[in-house]
DNA sequence: ACAAGGAAGTTGAGACCTCAAGTATTCCGC
DNA sequence: GCGGAATACTTGAGGTCTCAACTTCCTTGT
């Protein structure tokens, strides 16, 4: 029984019968979850080492970076780092405590919460920022051409709309 | 500062100048970014509300449900999975408790361990396996047309392989 | 043979994430 | 303008993952 593919005993089929992965779709599969997992192993260890915060957290850092003001609200912020808001509450939470990030309450909004980025904050990603640079392009870039830089963001953005 | 782009502030550059991503790499970036996180988190969600366990485990049964004598070694299963000693020992101890695998010691090889599926953790790959390549299905293949398919794969295998 | 170094696994502590539940506030239909 | 539903965010508990340290065993060079 592999990661999708059709089980050497199939089950009793409750309703439609399964669709099983094709040998080609198979292979994609395997070779996507593979690619995934080193790619994002290898970003989380480099900015765990270099930067000491894990990626979600550096996307954090990111996204306020370039916020007007260093400022954005909670769930506004939980999108572009596509985080649950119980994640990204917990991650703020760290990142207060290591005084790169501070909380504000919403101006007009009473339930609403701001991040905002310290001056600290902005001195962390601004030096996390080329390790990290260096690592996606030797995780990615480097090893694609032009044309699979176009397939990536195209399939990418299939993959991340929608429904 | 984006999750990747160049400084508003540019740091002091130690040695060589960073490379930021171009405006395309950094669509392509985030694309991918969210493309995998939603991709994950579908999976994640669907294995544990339907079978009970994450992914990490799944993948771990589904290696074992295809390997002769549905035994492999330690060492083997990990390069499987993609993932470290570590995480699988204690994948493989929760697993263990859960009836589903079991320690033998190698045979020739006294530091090896294998990991053996037992009868319940077949039963278990063989009920999860419909719900999680429909899930596979959805959160991918169906977004994608045949071309993409074999992009996917060729991209990933580069991404995947090498140093 | 034997010691040094490498490889295979395990373990414990700490960090992060998820899920479910809880509070506070705003929105909406009547 | 009121009450119920939806939204925004937080919190605590439990589970998984990482890192570093450790044990045991194989391997290699001399």
């Amino acid at each position: 029984m592999t990661d999708s593919a059709s089980p050497a005993a199939p089950a009793a089929e409750g309703g439609a019968a399964t669709r099983w992965l094709d040998a080609g779709e198979q292979r994609a599969w395997r070779a996507f979850l593979q690619a995934a997992a080193r790619v994002d192993d290898g970003l989380e260890r480099q900015l765990q080492r270099e930067a000491g915060m894990p990626h979600a957290y550096y996307q954090v850092l990111a996204m306020l970076s370039e916020a007007p003001g260093r400022t954005l609200r909670m769930s506004e912020l939980a999108g572009l780092t596509t985080s649950s808001a119980s994640r990204l509450s917990h991650a703020v939470a760290r990142l207060e405590e290591k005084g790169w990030v501070r909380r504000e309450k919403h101006p007009t909004d009473r339930r609403g919460a701001l991040a905002v980025l310290t001056d600290d904050g902005w001195a962390a990603v601004v030096a996390a920022a080329p390790g990290h640079v260096a690592a996606v392009r030797a995780a990615v870039f480097d090893r694609l051409d032009a044309a699979q830089v176009r397939q990536l963001r195209q399939i990418s953005e299939r993959l991340a709309d929608g429904p």
